[in-house]
DNA sequence: TTGTAATCGAGACGGTACGTCCGGTCTTTGT
DNA sequence: ACAAAGACCGGACGTACCGTCTCGATTACAA
């Protein structure tokens, strides 16, 4: 079976229905939206839309795809902790917008869906490890960080952190966690006597324990 | 309105339906299991379902918070690296097992679910950050790290790469991981012109770039 | 098995209940009422209505039983046809009136359950046919009518054509009718050479087959 | 709103639905019959059923409809008593029959619901009617009975009889029912001095009053 | 007068069916 | 020859009632 001639494929219908999906999507989450919704809405038979995508959620990956290939690339200054921190400040931005929901609603999808999984890894997280890994043995060529770490879990320290608050939504990433993100990751938690003690206060800080419902939904 | 007399709440049908939804929730996950179907398990009409709880994500979390209870104290032997490391490999341990499956469920639930997100923050998130929290505050009035680090945004960056790997499915949480992690937080990035320069293969690791496609699900 | 203690039973919670299901049935027809309405507008539990009755209908047959025994007996003036003609009547204006729709409930129930078309025929039905036929045989031996017909076929001529309006909801039972039917059940339709042709308009008879849509529901 | 297109209706699935309504309403009755099992039996799903149909009523009213149309007809051999004996004894014995219960439960759903009282009357009283009415207005003409009557209540009287055995459950139609009718109704019951005093004994007839438990349900 | 036993209001329970919605497949129609 | 349109089967949704089953709290009888 697989899939009918590519070559006779209707561009008109494929562009229509994954602007559809998108807009849909960011209106009311993955979850939320139905195949006949996408259809109805991209003017579009939904045999149209299972003949080329085996789910809502491929369809939405596909649709973001195209729109988030230019947050790919890198910057290089020469300094990689300023590097980190721009590029990182970008993603906890675009973490925190509300256009991020189709993301989080693939992410949600992916935990009960290897194939999605697989697509979501292959096309938006491994790109970007890859380009982050880059930066980082590049500053490690030049001396800017240690050798003696694995990259890989280097790449998962500094933006787990942002996936952790995107996705247990507990408080919005945020460009202050950025900065102290790579505080600690510079500098190390392993006391050095010289240094001041700051105890500046944390806007970003949930309090725990203290009129919980507060927080609620 | 609300919810109707508890005290003549029947417990036996209660317990029923909380075992009937793990036990589907680990065949076949959260997303792809019916309320008709742990009414029917149980052996209890829908209504009874619908009767005390909002939906089948709030009948998992009533169900995962019973039998998680225990895990959430730290231990303390004076050590805070050595207690870290325990805690947070017996986070990474369950985070790779398959029984872990309901867990991933509710949070892809909370992606789209408000209240799911409130209640998995409340009953699962929150007790153990605040018990982190606490043993990382006591670590440092001991002076084992420095003072001047967000205890949260800490906790984040320590946890923060276990769920990465936990929801975006690159690998499982592993043993060596939270090794790493901790090394790379006590001891920071910037260079250090003393240490040696360990470059020992990781099997973790994998290998972004070369026949990518062939990870997938 | 069989009833409960009939000498502790409420008198108060029997009168509530019948009250209320004649109530219901009115507003809104027995098929459309139930019994948990009963109940609550009877401010009675469900247990005491299943106590005493087997049914909805059997409520209702109960109800109906003692609002119209008053009307079984027949006047007798000396005059048989004058007296048909002031029962049968009786009997097209309370057909004819909003507050039968129990009734004509009841005899729907009566095709789906035997149960219930035995209650009604002994309750309702029978009783009023006994009497109707006490007067036929009392009118038949004083010589008003012929003693070769049989009297239950004759009741059944009577009153068929009332019940044929009343259920197949083709025009309302009237007083226009009874006449009719005493006319043509007295004279017979056999031609008799010195009678008039009367040919006087009759404002009940709709007009089958022009403009038939019109009289719909 | 209102019905799809019509034209690309299936009618391979309104066949079965419509004898698989049929079928079920033989076995157990309008009121014991569900939607559910209709679909299920025609294989068919149930909305397939809800999107054609108004209720499993109006399904029923439409299968009756198909079966019977052939039942219309009036004889017609000059001798319009003898025609009508035909075709009332015709009826007499449909009415008697098993097959009959979809009829019965048709007219019982009127009761509660006035489109399928409309329904009813339309496309099975109505045509029947008008096609006695034509009958006898024929034999009117002919001088075969008196032109003082109304047509409409006549037919009424003909026919109500043999509805009220058939709703109210008495006794069965008979076809010696059928003759009592014609007998009265042709040669009224105004005495006529001339007659036999005939005393035949009836095996229609019930004997209310004695035993009266045997006839129950 | 006080137990004792049954009925009472209340309503949770295991169920059945409702009528709606959506997922995926199959058919018809128009271009 | 495509696709659009959309009817189709299947089956889960959440709701309404069914008739049964506890629960105390009356209530009426017997002791």
């Amino acid at each position: 079976m697989s899939t009918p001639n590519e070559q006779r494929r209707s561009e008109r219908s494929r562009r229509a229905i994954l602007d559809a999906a998108l807009e849909l999507c960011r209106e009311r989450g993955l979850a939320k939206m139905t195949v006949e919704e996408i259809a109805k809405r991209a003017g579009v038979g939904k045999q149209t839309i299972y003949r080329w995508w085996g789910s809502k959620a491929a369809v939405l990956q596909e649709a973001l795809n195209e729109r988030v290939n230019s947050t790919i690339d890198f910057p290089y200054t020469g300094d990689l902790r300023a590097d980190l921190h721009t590029q990182m400040s970008r993603v906890a931005e675009a973490f925190g917008s509300e256009e991020f929901a189709p993301y989080t609603g693939l992410i949600a999808a992916a935990q009960e869906d290897p194939e999605v999984a697989a697509s979501l890894r292959e096309h938006m997280i491994e790109p970007r490890v890859r380009a982050c890994e880059e930066r980082l043995r590049r500053g490690q060529e030049e001396g800017q960080i240690r050798k003696d770490f694995d990259i890989d879990t280097l790449v998962e320290i500094l933006y787990g952190p942002l996936y952790y608050r995107l996705l247990l939504h507990t408080r919005p990433p945020s460009l202050k966690q950025v900065s102290e993100i790579l505080d600690i990751a510079f500098s190390g938690l392993s006391p050095d006597p010289g240094r001041p003690e700051a105890g500046k206060p944390d806007p970003d800080k949930p309090e725990y324990g203290r009129a919980g419902g507060a927080d609620g939904a």
